[in-house]
DNA sequence: GCCAACGTTGGC
DNA sequence: GCCAACGTTGGC
């Protein structure tokens, strides 16, 4: 079924990101260490930490859509060198964050209710560090990564991995290796 | 600490 | 519902 030379420029270009939706192999997970690091992770009760805070929609819709067993890289922003530096694993699928009811929280949203949530968390379990982290730098450097969500967009601390940007990110990954 | 990019808010 | 102003993020 060919779409090509369509008027229709704006209804392809919506049903574009529905498409990339389709093909999530994982996601990255963007944080402030100093905030929430991944030995922060590591050392949460258990190796699990709930993973909440995130006030921005976009970031919302993807946790939304991360599953039980899901991977997510851990990029590590805010720091001299931003660099993602391992993974965890969703245990938990999404769930109302606690803190959008807690008045005296950062977090608190007045405009949230129980019975209507505006904010989700999920849990992460530790799964490991890499020995070298990937640095920001060497992700730009990369072609094949011109697409990443996480490249081509600021702010999203969620985002998608598509399965070919993953092999990519593997691939680099396992160059480090000694 | 600066500044660009981008999301959110609020007036109209 | 648009859009300017504002606030925040985050790399450098």
């Amino acid at each position: 079924m060919a779409r090509r030379n369509t008027t229709s420029l704006s209804a392809d270009a919506r049903a574009a990101p529905a498409a990339a939706e389709e093909s999530v192999a994982a996601w990255i997970l963007k944080t402030e260490p100093a905030e929430c690091s991944l030995d922060d992770i590591r050392q949460a009760p258990g190796g699990v930490l709930r993973w909440d805070g995130i006030r921005n929609f976009q970031a919302r819709n993807h946790l939304c859509r991360m599953r039980e067993g899901d991977r997510c890289f851990i990029y590590h922003s805010g720091v001299r060198e931003p660099a993602i530096v391992g993974q965890a694993a969703v245990v938990t699928e999404s769930y109302p964050d606690p803190a959008q009811f807690d008045p005296v929280s950062p977090w608190h949203d007045a405009r949230a209710t129980p019975s209507k949530p505006r904010w989700f968390a999920v849990d992460l379990r530790y799964l490991r560090h890499f020995p070298e982290p990937l640095p920001l730098a060497a992700m730009r450097a990369e072609a094949l990564l011109a697409d990443l969500p996480l490249l081509r967009q600021g702010r999203l601390s969620v985002s998608p991995v598509s399965p070919a940007q993953l092999r990519v990110l593997e691939a680099m990954l396992g160059r480090e290796r000694p």
